[in-house]
DNA sequence: TATTAATATTACGATTTCGAACGGTTCGAT
DNA sequence: ATCGAACCGTTCGAAATCGTAATATTAATA
């Protein structure tokens, strides 16, 4: 959807796609294959998202090239774990600043699909949308309220389903 | 964000983007130019997104080449002003048949930048997310009720957001 | 042991869209 | 009369990603 609307530009002025953040972002916590990265896409997102092997693999090299990661060690089966270096840390938190804009463009899509597909429920999306909007934006000191209050939408929610 | 994720696929088998689907929606309500189209979504979603005029004119010639949508009057300056075919209807209708997976996806994409993005707010996420996923899920009688118990959820979202 | 499945990667054409440059035509303001 | 802005469209290289096919190497299963 839209290739460069989701893209961000890091300080080097690159552009990076979806992948190539997450990739950044997941060799960060710990290194890993071509292949794990796309199973846990794969299953992070419930199959909702598999990225395509014919991206995933030349863009690994790119960023290896580009030094942001390099192969950690090799295994069986020419399998390359690789790992984060400590100049694709920085594009990643570079990039992260700049990801904040995201929020708001989720739900303006969202709106928009919500239109496209004629969807008669949209006051529902639309409040769940707004929810998740304020939810994600309150401070971490809040926390535990916000909890509290999904919470209680959540307990009322499953009420009103059992009462089916 | 990934060219193909967001495409759905026609009756006759051709991939369509979110681009398409979107003028064939908006053409349906009403005769429109494709500046106009533009300008309409760029507005609609409050200037996160502007479809690049090399790509939505193009587009324009091509649905138009295959019967979607036609010239339906000119106007100055080289003005078209499109609307849809009643083969457009169909494809449409064909086309948000399709669509229902996409409130999957966006759940499942949300959650993603969340975790790439570096919010520390996973509970959350995994609240809205059942949130989400029970209200969809209640039958159409219940409608008031689930907007009443999501209404009263917002609005003590948006108390303890003032109470900042 | 042979076959199937899973892991692991490469190659490549196709697709949607972007971004930028370019050009033309009104229209309102000066 | 001139200018700048807005409307209206075209061209084209670049970009991210898809989808698919192919290949190779284990590992699991029959």
């Amino acid at each position: 959807m839209m290739t460069g609307t989701w893209s961000l530009t890091d300080k080097k002025g690159k552009q990076r796609g979806i992948l190539s953040i997450y990739i950044l972002h997941t060799l960060k916590e710990k290194p890993k294959s071509g292949y794990e990265i796309l199973m846990e896409i794969k299953e992070k997102t419930e199959d909702t998202w598999t990225p395509s092997k014919g991206t995933i693999y030349p863009l690994l090299k790119q960023l290896k090239d580009e030094g942001l990661i390099k192969i950690k060690e090799q295994g069986k089966r020419g399998k390359n774990i690789f790992t984060i270096t400590s100049e694709g840390k920085k594009i990643l938190n570079n990039l992260r600043k700049q990801g904040k804009d995201w929020r708001e463009k989720f739900l303006q899509f969202r709106k928009l699909f919500s239109e496209i597909l004629g969807e008669k429920t949209v006051n529902i999306i639309n409040l769940i949308t707004e929810i998740s909007e304020i939810a994600f934006s309150l401070p971490e000191e809040k926390k535990e309220e916000t909890l509290g209050i999904l919470d209680r939408c959540l307990i009322d929610l499953k009420k009103l389903n059992n009462k089916a």
